[in-house]
DNA sequence: GGCCATATCTAAGCACTGCTCAGATGTGAA
DNA sequence: TTCACATCTGAGCAGTGCTTAGATATGGCC
Protein backbone atom coordinates (compact mmCIF):
# COMPACT_ATOMS: atom_id res chain seq x y z
CA UNK A 1 0.00 0.00 0.00
CA UNK A 2 2.50 2.23 -1.14
CA UNK A 3 1.70 3.66 -4.56
CA UNK A 4 3.13 4.89 -7.38
CA UNK A 5 6.08 6.98 -6.65
CA UNK A 6 7.01 8.78 -9.66
CA UNK A 7 10.09 10.78 -8.57
CA UNK A 8 11.96 11.78 -5.69
CA UNK A 9 10.39 14.89 -5.45
CA UNK A 10 6.36 14.61 -6.80
CA UNK A 11 4.95 12.05 -5.95
CA UNK A 12 2.94 11.28 -8.85
CA UNK A 13 -0.90 10.64 -7.61
CA UNK A 14 -0.71 11.94 -3.81
CA UNK A 15 -4.08 12.31 -3.77
CA UNK A 16 -5.28 9.00 -4.78
CA UNK A 17 -2.71 7.42 -2.75
CA UNK A 18 -3.55 8.90 0.46
CA UNK A 19 -7.20 7.87 0.09
CA UNK A 20 -6.52 4.15 -0.44
CA UNK A 21 -4.03 4.09 2.42
CA UNK A 22 -6.41 6.03 4.60
CA UNK A 23 -9.49 3.45 3.68
CA UNK A 24 -7.30 0.44 4.46
CA UNK A 25 -6.51 2.22 7.31
CA UNK A 26 -9.94 3.02 8.76
CA UNK A 27 -11.35 -0.45 7.42
CA UNK A 28 -8.61 -2.12 9.68
CA UNK A 29 -8.62 -0.15 12.87
CA UNK A 30 -11.49 2.23 12.63
CA UNK A 31 -12.17 5.96 11.72
CA UNK A 32 -10.08 7.46 15.05
CA UNK A 33 -7.02 5.50 14.41
CA UNK A 34 -6.29 7.54 11.07
CA UNK A 35 -3.39 9.38 11.69
CA UNK A 36 -2.09 12.41 9.10
CA UNK A 37 1.85 11.97 10.05
CA UNK A 38 1.63 8.13 9.80
CA UNK A 39 -0.13 8.53 6.80
CA UNK A 40 2.35 10.99 5.20
CA UNK A 41 4.94 8.37 5.86
CA UNK A 42 3.20 5.33 4.48
CA UNK A 43 2.23 7.15 1.14
CA UNK A 44 6.29 7.88 1.46
CA UNK A 45 6.05 12.14 2.13
CA UNK A 46 6.85 14.84 4.30
CA UNK A 47 4.01 15.93 7.26
CA UNK A 48 2.99 18.59 5.26
CA UNK A 49 2.16 17.04 2.07
CA UNK A 50 -1.33 16.03 2.62
CA UNK A 51 -2.38 19.11 3.45
CA UNK A 52 -1.94 20.86 -0.19
CA UNK A 53 -4.93 17.69 -1.26
CA UNK A 54 -7.05 18.26 1.45
CA UNK A 55 -7.20 21.05 3.85
CA UNK A 56 -8.16 19.53 6.99
CA UNK A 57 -8.80 15.30 8.11
CA UNK A 58 -12.34 16.29 7.44
CA UNK A 59 -11.75 17.13 3.84
CA UNK A 60 -10.33 13.61 3.36
CA UNK A 61 -13.03 11.95 5.26
CA UNK A 62 -15.86 14.14 2.55
CA UNK A 63 -13.91 12.61 -0.42
CA UNK A 64 -14.20 8.94 1.31
CA UNK A 65 -17.90 9.68 1.53
CA UNK A 66 -18.35 10.91 -1.02
CA UNK A 67 -16.56 8.38 -3.54
CA UNK A 68 -18.66 5.81 -1.02
CA UNK A 69 -21.95 6.71 -1.88
CA UNK A 70 -20.98 6.69 -5.75
CA UNK A 71 -20.15 2.87 -5.19
CA UNK A 72 -22.92 1.90 -3.02
CA UNK A 73 -25.32 3.85 -5.95
CA UNK A 74 -23.61 1.63 -8.71
CA UNK A 75 -23.79 -1.22 -6.78
CA UNK A 76 -27.57 -1.15 -5.29
CA UNK A 77 -28.63 -0.64 -8.89
CA UNK A 78 -26.16 -3.77 -10.53
CA UNK A 79 -28.33 -6.20 -8.21
CA UNK A 80 -31.27 -4.63 -9.11
CA UNK A 81 -31.02 -5.05 -12.38
CA UNK A 82 -29.44 -8.28 -12.23
CA UNK A 83 -32.22 -9.85 -10.02
CA UNK A 84 -35.15 -11.55 -11.45
CA UNK A 85 -37.95 -9.76 -12.82
CA UNK A 86 -40.23 -9.41 -10.40
CA UNK A 87 -40.81 -5.98 -7.77
CA UNK A 88 -40.16 -8.36 -4.56
CA UNK A 89 -36.90 -9.95 -6.06
CA UNK A 90 -35.62 -6.71 -6.98
CA UNK A 91 -36.51 -5.24 -3.83
CA UNK A 92 -34.58 -7.61 -1.82
CA UNK A 93 -31.62 -7.54 -4.34
CA UNK A 94 -31.11 -3.77 -3.18
CA UNK A 95 -31.22 -4.62 0.67
CA UNK A 96 -28.36 -7.22 -0.11
CA UNK A 97 -26.64 -4.86 -2.35
CA UNK A 98 -26.83 -2.57 0.92
CA UNK A 99 -25.41 -4.52 3.32
CA UNK A 100 -23.00 -6.48 0.60
CA UNK A 101 -21.44 -2.85 0.26
CA UNK A 102 -21.12 -2.21 4.06
CA UNK A 103 -19.26 -5.54 4.85
CA UNK A 104 -16.82 -5.24 1.60
CA UNK A 105 -16.13 -1.66 1.98
CA UNK A 106 -16.25 -1.09 5.71
CA UNK A 107 -13.17 1.60 5.83
CA UNK A 108 -16.26 3.83 3.30
CA UNK A 109 -19.14 2.83 5.26
CA UNK A 110 -17.31 4.02 8.63
CA UNK A 111 -16.86 7.61 7.34
CA UNK A 112 -19.97 7.84 5.41
CA UNK A 113 -22.27 6.99 8.59
CA UNK A 114 -19.95 8.17 10.91
CA UNK A 115 -22.24 9.43 14.03
CA UNK A 116 -20.19 12.86 14.24
CA UNK A 117 -21.46 14.32 11.56
CA UNK A 118 -19.22 16.16 9.04
CA UNK A 119 -22.33 18.77 7.72
CA UNK A 120 -23.60 18.14 4.34
CA UNK A 121 -21.11 17.82 2.22
CA UNK A 122 -22.30 14.88 0.81
CA UNK A 123 -25.00 14.88 -1.69
CA UNK A 124 -25.01 11.48 -3.56
CA UNK A 125 -27.04 10.19 -0.01
CA UNK A 126 -30.49 10.74 -1.03
CA UNK A 127 -30.03 8.87 -4.08
CA UNK A 128 -29.46 5.04 -2.57
CA UNK A 129 -32.69 6.00 -0.47
CA UNK A 130 -34.75 6.94 -3.45
CA UNK A 131 -33.48 3.66 -4.74
CA UNK A 132 -35.71 2.41 -2.03
CA UNK A 133 -38.39 4.53 -2.56
CA UNK A 134 -38.78 3.28 -6.07
CA UNK A 135 -38.45 -0.52 -5.32
CA UNK A 136 -41.25 -0.06 -2.91
CA UNK A 137 -43.49 2.39 -5.15
CA UNK A 138 -43.30 -0.97 -7.18
CA UNK A 139 -43.90 -3.53 -4.75
CA UNK A 140 -47.18 -1.20 -4.04
CA UNK A 141 -47.96 -1.12 -7.72
CA UNK A 142 -47.86 -5.31 -8.06
CA UNK A 143 -49.99 -5.67 -5.12
CA UNK A 144 -46.66 -7.10 -3.13
CA UNK A 145 -46.49 -4.50 -0.38
CA UNK A 146 -49.51 -2.74 1.69
CA UNK A 147 -50.56 0.15 0.53
CA UNK A 148 -51.24 3.23 1.89
CA UNK A 149 -47.84 5.98 2.99
CA UNK A 150 -45.02 4.66 1.66
CA UNK A 151 -42.36 6.56 4.10
CA UNK A 152 -43.36 3.81 7.25
CA UNK A 153 -42.51 1.10 4.52
CA UNK A 154 -39.39 3.13 3.13
CA UNK A 155 -38.09 3.53 6.16
CA UNK A 156 -38.54 0.49 7.71
CA UNK A 157 -36.94 -1.40 4.99
CA UNK A 158 -34.40 1.08 5.01
CA UNK A 159 -33.73 0.84 8.79
CA UNK A 160 -33.24 -2.94 8.20
CA UNK A 161 -30.68 -3.13 6.26
CA UNK A 162 -28.86 -0.38 7.36
CA UNK A 163 -29.07 -1.57 11.42
CA UNK A 164 -27.94 -4.68 9.81
CA UNK A 165 -24.92 -3.37 8.03
CA UNK A 166 -24.26 -1.33 11.25
CA UNK A 167 -24.73 -3.56 14.23
CA UNK A 168 -22.01 -6.11 12.08
CA UNK A 169 -19.74 -4.05 11.15
CA UNK A 170 -19.45 -2.67 15.04
CA UNK A 171 -19.48 -6.33 16.05
CA UNK A 172 -22.50 -6.26 18.20
CA UNK A 173 -24.09 -9.26 16.61
CA UNK A 174 -23.95 -12.03 19.59
CA UNK A 175 -23.91 -14.77 16.83
CA UNK A 176 -20.23 -14.50 16.12
CA UNK A 177 -19.00 -17.45 13.81
CA UNK A 178 -21.77 -15.94 10.76
CA UNK A 179 -21.09 -14.23 8.03
CA UNK A 180 -22.91 -11.36 6.67
CA UNK A 181 -23.18 -13.14 2.94
CA UNK A 182 -25.42 -15.48 5.10
CA UNK A 183 -27.07 -12.94 6.97
CA UNK A 184 -28.31 -9.80 4.27
CA UNK A 185 -30.26 -12.11 1.89
CA UNK A 186 -32.14 -13.73 5.14
CA UNK A 187 -33.00 -10.19 5.93
CA UNK A 188 -33.83 -9.07 2.73
CA UNK A 189 -36.20 -11.95 1.42
CA UNK A 190 -37.78 -11.79 5.08
CA UNK A 191 -38.50 -7.92 4.20
CA UNK A 192 -39.45 -8.57 0.66
CA UNK A 193 -41.78 -11.67 1.90
CA UNK A 194 -43.25 -9.78 5.19
CA UNK A 195 -44.45 -6.79 2.60
CA UNK A 196 -45.67 -9.06 0.18
CA UNK A 197 -47.58 -10.82 3.40
CA UNK A 198 -49.08 -8.26 4.81
CA UNK A 199 -50.53 -6.91 1.34
CA UNK A 200 -52.63 -9.82 1.11
CA UNK A 201 -53.55 -9.92 4.56
CA UNK A 202 -53.82 -6.36 6.41
CA UNK A 203 -54.04 -6.08 10.34
CA UNK A 204 -57.60 -5.42 10.36
CA UNK A 205 -58.56 -9.10 9.29
CA UNK A 206 -56.72 -10.67 11.88
CA UNK A 207 -57.28 -8.87 14.64
CA UNK A 208 -59.00 -11.76 16.79
CA UNK A 209 -56.05 -14.48 16.07
CA UNK A 210 -53.57 -13.31 18.83
CA UNK A 211 -54.01 -15.23 21.86
CA UNK A 212 -52.38 -15.37 25.46
CA UNK A 213 -48.50 -15.43 25.14
CA UNK A 214 -47.03 -18.13 27.55
CA UNK A 215 -45.00 -17.70 30.67
CA UNK A 216 -42.84 -14.46 30.93
CA UNK A 217 -39.97 -14.08 33.60
CA UNK B 1 -23.56 21.16 34.90
CA UNK B 2 -21.12 22.18 37.41
CA UNK B 3 -22.33 19.72 40.06
CA UNK B 4 -22.12 19.30 43.90
CA UNK B 5 -18.41 20.58 44.61
CA UNK B 6 -18.50 19.88 48.87
CA UNK B 7 -14.96 21.51 49.84
CA UNK B 8 -11.82 23.65 47.88
CA UNK B 9 -9.97 20.40 47.33
CA UNK B 10 -11.78 17.46 47.52
CA UNK B 11 -14.86 17.60 45.00
CA UNK B 12 -17.09 15.52 46.71
CA UNK B 13 -18.45 12.98 43.79
CA UNK B 14 -16.49 13.72 40.80
CA UNK B 15 -16.72 10.38 39.14
CA UNK B 16 -20.56 10.83 38.82
CA UNK B 17 -20.13 14.71 37.81
CA UNK B 18 -17.57 13.83 34.99
CA UNK B 19 -20.01 11.28 33.55
CA UNK B 20 -22.91 13.78 33.50
CA UNK B 21 -20.56 15.96 31.63
CA UNK B 22 -19.15 14.02 29.32
CA UNK B 23 -22.89 12.29 28.39
CA UNK B 24 -23.89 16.11 28.01
CA UNK B 25 -20.90 16.83 25.87
CA UNK B 26 -21.23 13.61 23.70
CA UNK B 27 -24.86 14.40 23.04
CA UNK B 28 -24.29 17.64 22.27
CA UNK B 29 -21.03 17.26 20.02
CA UNK B 30 -20.38 13.98 19.50
CA UNK B 31 -17.66 10.80 21.10
CA UNK B 32 -14.60 12.94 19.54
CA UNK B 33 -15.70 16.08 20.70
CA UNK B 34 -14.51 14.93 24.47
CA UNK B 35 -11.52 16.40 25.75
CA UNK B 36 -10.66 15.20 28.75
CA UNK B 37 -8.78 18.74 29.84
CA UNK B 38 -11.98 20.56 29.21
CA UNK B 39 -13.99 18.10 30.71
CA UNK B 40 -11.63 18.62 33.98
CA UNK B 41 -12.13 22.67 33.96
CA UNK B 42 -15.79 21.77 33.37
CA UNK B 43 -16.15 19.92 36.41
CA UNK B 44 -13.95 22.34 38.21
CA UNK B 45 -10.98 20.42 38.86
CA UNK B 46 -7.38 20.21 37.59
CA UNK B 47 -6.08 18.85 34.51
CA UNK B 48 -5.21 15.33 36.10
CA UNK B 49 -7.93 14.72 38.41
CA UNK B 50 -10.23 12.80 35.95
CA UNK B 51 -7.16 9.88 35.75
CA UNK B 52 -7.78 8.69 39.20
CA UNK B 53 -11.42 8.14 38.28
CA UNK B 54 -11.10 6.66 34.82
CA UNK B 55 -7.33 5.19 33.64
CA UNK B 56 -8.17 5.91 30.23
CA UNK B 57 -10.29 7.75 28.05
CA UNK B 58 -11.96 4.54 27.42
CA UNK B 59 -12.60 3.51 30.72
CA UNK B 60 -14.85 6.51 30.88
CA UNK B 61 -16.28 5.35 27.47
CA UNK B 62 -16.78 2.05 28.95
CA UNK B 63 -18.76 3.12 32.25
CA UNK B 64 -20.75 5.21 30.08
CA UNK B 65 -21.49 2.78 27.45
CA UNK B 66 -22.07 0.02 31.14
CA UNK B 67 -24.53 2.64 32.51
CA UNK B 68 -26.27 3.16 29.30
CA UNK B 69 -27.12 -0.52 28.61
CA UNK B 70 -28.66 -0.91 32.33
CA UNK B 71 -30.86 1.86 31.36
CA UNK B 72 -31.80 0.68 27.97
CA UNK B 73 -32.94 -2.72 29.50
CA UNK B 74 -35.31 -1.05 31.60
CA UNK B 75 -36.79 0.88 29.47
CA UNK B 76 -37.62 -2.07 27.25
CA UNK B 77 -38.79 -3.81 30.38
CA UNK B 78 -41.40 -1.04 31.41
CA UNK B 79 -42.37 -0.46 28.06
CA UNK B 80 -43.17 -3.93 27.50
CA UNK B 81 -44.89 -4.86 30.72
CA UNK B 82 -46.96 -1.58 30.34
CA UNK B 83 -48.14 -2.68 26.66
CA UNK B 84 -51.58 -4.66 26.11
CA UNK B 85 -51.31 -8.21 26.88
CA UNK B 86 -51.00 -9.91 23.51
CA UNK B 87 -47.25 -10.61 22.36
CA UNK B 88 -47.19 -8.58 18.88
CA UNK B 89 -47.82 -5.23 20.83
CA UNK B 90 -45.38 -6.23 23.86
CA UNK B 91 -42.87 -6.92 20.59
CA UNK B 92 -44.07 -3.34 19.16
CA UNK B 93 -43.10 -2.15 22.78
CA UNK B 94 -39.82 -3.05 23.31
CA UNK B 95 -39.36 -1.43 19.95
CA UNK B 96 -40.67 1.99 20.82
CA UNK B 97 -38.49 1.56 23.91
CA UNK B 98 -34.97 0.71 21.87
CA UNK B 99 -35.67 4.23 19.45
CA UNK B 100 -37.38 5.83 22.38
CA UNK B 101 -33.98 5.58 24.24
CA UNK B 102 -31.66 5.66 22.04
CA UNK B 103 -33.41 9.14 20.86
CA UNK B 104 -33.25 10.43 24.78
CA UNK B 105 -30.13 9.32 25.72
CA UNK B 106 -27.64 10.72 22.39
CA UNK B 107 -25.09 10.51 24.26
CA UNK B 108 -25.31 6.95 25.88
CA UNK B 109 -26.02 5.46 22.79
CA UNK B 110 -23.57 6.96 21.05
CA UNK B 111 -20.83 5.68 23.03
CA UNK B 112 -22.66 2.39 23.66
CA UNK B 113 -22.47 1.08 19.81
CA UNK B 114 -19.52 3.39 18.68
CA UNK B 115 -18.42 1.95 15.51
CA UNK B 116 -14.73 1.86 16.71
CA UNK B 117 -14.36 -0.75 19.29
CA UNK B 118 -13.96 -0.70 22.95
CA UNK B 119 -13.42 -4.36 23.18
CA UNK B 120 -15.83 -6.23 25.31
CA UNK B 121 -16.03 -4.60 28.47
CA UNK B 122 -19.22 -4.32 28.12
CA UNK B 123 -21.81 -6.97 29.28
CA UNK B 124 -24.97 -6.01 29.55
CA UNK B 125 -25.37 -5.42 25.95
CA UNK B 126 -27.02 -9.16 25.27
CA UNK B 127 -29.72 -8.99 27.69
CA UNK B 128 -30.96 -6.00 25.42
CA UNK B 129 -31.14 -8.76 22.82
CA UNK B 130 -32.29 -11.31 24.62
CA UNK B 131 -35.56 -9.71 25.85
CA UNK B 132 -36.27 -9.03 21.95
CA UNK B 133 -35.71 -12.83 21.41
CA UNK B 134 -38.23 -13.64 24.29
CA UNK B 135 -40.92 -11.59 22.82
CA UNK B 136 -40.68 -13.00 19.23
CA UNK B 137 -40.55 -16.30 20.74
CA UNK B 138 -44.11 -15.27 22.25
CA UNK B 139 -45.21 -14.61 19.20
CA UNK B 140 -44.22 -17.65 17.50
CA UNK B 141 -46.32 -19.38 20.21
CA UNK B 142 -49.73 -17.16 19.76
CA UNK B 143 -49.38 -17.69 15.59
CA UNK B 144 -48.34 -14.23 15.13
CA UNK B 145 -45.24 -14.41 13.69
CA UNK B 146 -44.04 -16.93 10.78
CA UNK B 147 -42.84 -20.66 12.64
CA UNK B 148 -39.59 -21.85 11.75
CA UNK B 149 -36.28 -20.37 12.42
CA UNK B 150 -35.85 -17.24 15.35
CA UNK B 151 -32.46 -15.89 14.03
CA UNK B 152 -33.58 -14.00 10.86
CA UNK B 153 -36.97 -12.58 12.82
CA UNK B 154 -34.83 -11.48 15.61
CA UNK B 155 -32.24 -10.19 13.68
CA UNK B 156 -34.68 -8.40 11.48
CA UNK B 157 -36.49 -6.39 14.23
CA UNK B 158 -32.89 -5.75 15.84
CA UNK B 159 -31.74 -4.58 12.76
CA UNK B 160 -34.49 -2.17 12.02
CA UNK B 161 -34.87 -0.10 15.65
CA UNK B 162 -31.19 0.00 15.62
CA UNK B 163 -31.00 1.48 12.03
CA UNK B 164 -33.26 3.50 12.58
CA UNK B 165 -32.49 4.87 15.82
CA UNK B 166 -28.89 5.26 14.53
CA UNK B 167 -29.98 6.91 11.26
CA UNK B 168 -31.74 9.73 13.04
CA UNK B 169 -28.92 10.29 15.56
CA UNK B 170 -26.86 10.80 13.04
CA UNK B 171 -29.09 13.06 10.85
CA UNK B 172 -29.43 10.79 8.64
CA UNK B 173 -32.76 10.75 7.80
CA UNK B 174 -33.75 12.77 4.72
CA UNK B 175 -37.21 13.68 6.22
CA UNK B 176 -36.25 16.81 8.50
CA UNK B 177 -38.84 17.88 10.63
CA UNK B 178 -40.26 14.54 11.83
CA UNK B 179 -39.28 13.21 15.07
CA UNK B 180 -38.67 10.05 16.42
CA UNK B 181 -41.59 9.82 18.75
CA UNK B 182 -44.14 9.37 15.94
CA UNK B 183 -41.67 7.29 14.04
CA UNK B 184 -40.64 4.67 16.43
CA UNK B 185 -44.06 3.63 16.42
CA UNK B 186 -44.85 3.83 13.10
CA UNK B 187 -41.59 1.48 12.75
CA UNK B 188 -42.02 -0.85 15.40
CA UNK B 189 -46.33 -1.45 14.46
CA UNK B 190 -45.40 -2.29 11.04
CA UNK B 191 -43.02 -4.97 11.97
CA UNK B 192 -45.46 -6.40 14.63
CA UNK B 193 -48.07 -6.61 11.91
CA UNK B 194 -45.67 -7.80 9.05
CA UNK B 195 -44.82 -10.91 11.38
CA UNK B 196 -48.42 -11.39 11.99
CA UNK B 197 -49.39 -11.09 8.14
CA UNK B 198 -46.45 -13.54 7.11
CA UNK B 199 -47.69 -16.13 10.06
CA UNK B 200 -50.99 -16.55 8.81
CA UNK B 201 -49.87 -15.75 4.79
CA UNK B 202 -46.57 -17.82 4.45
CA UNK B 203 -44.39 -17.34 0.86
CA UNK B 204 -45.56 -20.78 -0.26
CA UNK B 205 -49.34 -20.00 -0.42
CA UNK B 206 -48.80 -16.49 -2.73
CA UNK B 207 -45.88 -17.41 -5.24
CA UNK B 208 -47.51 -16.36 -8.28
CA UNK B 209 -49.14 -13.13 -7.43
CA UNK B 210 -46.43 -10.67 -8.21
CA UNK B 211 -46.79 -9.06 -11.39
CA UNK B 212 -44.64 -7.84 -13.43
CA UNK B 213 -43.57 -4.43 -12.35
CA UNK B 214 -44.19 -0.82 -13.49
CA UNK B 215 -41.85 1.05 -15.47
CA UNK B 216 -38.13 1.64 -14.24
CA UNK B 217 -35.72 4.62 -15.03
C1' DG C 1 -9.62 15.71 70.96
C1' DG C 2 -5.23 14.25 68.25
C1' DC C 3 -2.88 11.13 64.87
C1' DC C 4 -2.10 8.97 60.66
C1' DA C 5 -2.98 5.73 56.61
C1' DT C 6 -5.39 6.61 52.70
C1' DA C 7 -7.95 8.63 48.99
C1' DT C 8 -8.02 12.55 46.37
C1' DC C 9 -6.29 16.49 43.91
C1' DT C 10 -2.55 19.83 41.81
C1' DA C 11 0.64 21.30 38.44
C1' DA C 12 4.46 20.59 35.62
C1' DG C 13 5.88 18.06 31.86
C1' DC C 14 6.43 14.33 28.05
C1' DA C 15 5.17 12.41 23.64
C1' DC C 16 2.36 12.90 19.99
C1' DT C 17 -1.40 15.06 17.31
C1' DG C 18 -3.56 18.43 13.50
C1' DC C 19 -2.20 22.16 11.12
C1' DT C 20 0.75 26.34 9.29
C1' DC C 21 4.27 28.44 6.63
C1' DA C 22 8.57 29.99 4.48
C1' DG C 23 11.29 28.18 1.30
C1' DA C 24 13.03 24.35 -1.80
C1' DT C 25 12.13 21.52 -5.89
C1' DG C 26 10.19 19.76 -9.92
C1' DT C 27 6.91 20.50 -14.26
C1' DG C 28 4.92 22.16 -18.40
C1' DA C 29 4.06 25.92 -21.46
C1' DA C 30 6.03 29.74 -24.03
C1' DT D 1 16.03 27.86 -22.29
C1' DT D 2 13.05 30.39 -19.20
C1' DC D 3 9.75 31.01 -15.85
C1' DA D 4 5.08 30.84 -13.63
C1' DC D 5 3.03 27.42 -11.12
C1' DA D 6 1.92 23.21 -8.62
C1' DT D 7 3.91 20.34 -5.46
C1' DC D 8 6.65 18.99 -1.58
C1' DT D 9 9.89 19.71 2.66
C1' DG D 10 10.78 20.36 7.42
C1' DA D 11 10.65 23.13 11.33
C1' DG D 12 7.47 24.73 14.53
C1' DC D 13 2.99 26.06 17.14
C1' DA D 14 -0.98 25.00 19.86
C1' DG D 15 -3.57 21.58 21.82
C1' DT D 16 -4.18 16.61 22.99
C1' DG D 17 -3.89 12.10 26.34
C1' DC D 18 -1.45 10.63 29.97
C1' DT D 19 2.32 10.39 33.86
C1' DT D 20 4.23 11.70 38.15
C1' DA D 21 6.04 13.87 42.35
C1' DG D 22 4.24 16.13 45.79
C1' DA D 23 0.37 18.72 48.27
C1' DT D 24 -4.11 18.44 50.72
C1' DA D 25 -8.21 16.73 52.86
C1' DT D 26 -10.85 12.70 55.08
C1' DG D 27 -12.29 9.21 58.24
C1' DG D 28 -11.15 5.59 61.37
C1' DC D 29 -8.49 4.75 65.42
C1' DC D 30 -6.79 5.49 70.07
Amino acid sequence: MRLKKKSGYHHGDLRRTLLDVSIAVIDKHGVEALNLRELAIRAGVSSGAPYHHFAQREALFAAIAEEGFGYLEEAMIRERDAAPDDATSRLAALGRAYVSFATAHRGHFRVMFRGDLIGELVQAKPRAFQLLWEAIEDCQRSGVAPAGDLQPLVLTAWSAVHGLATLWIDGALPYKNLNPEHLAPKVSNLLGHMFAALAHNPPSRRRSSSRRRAVRK
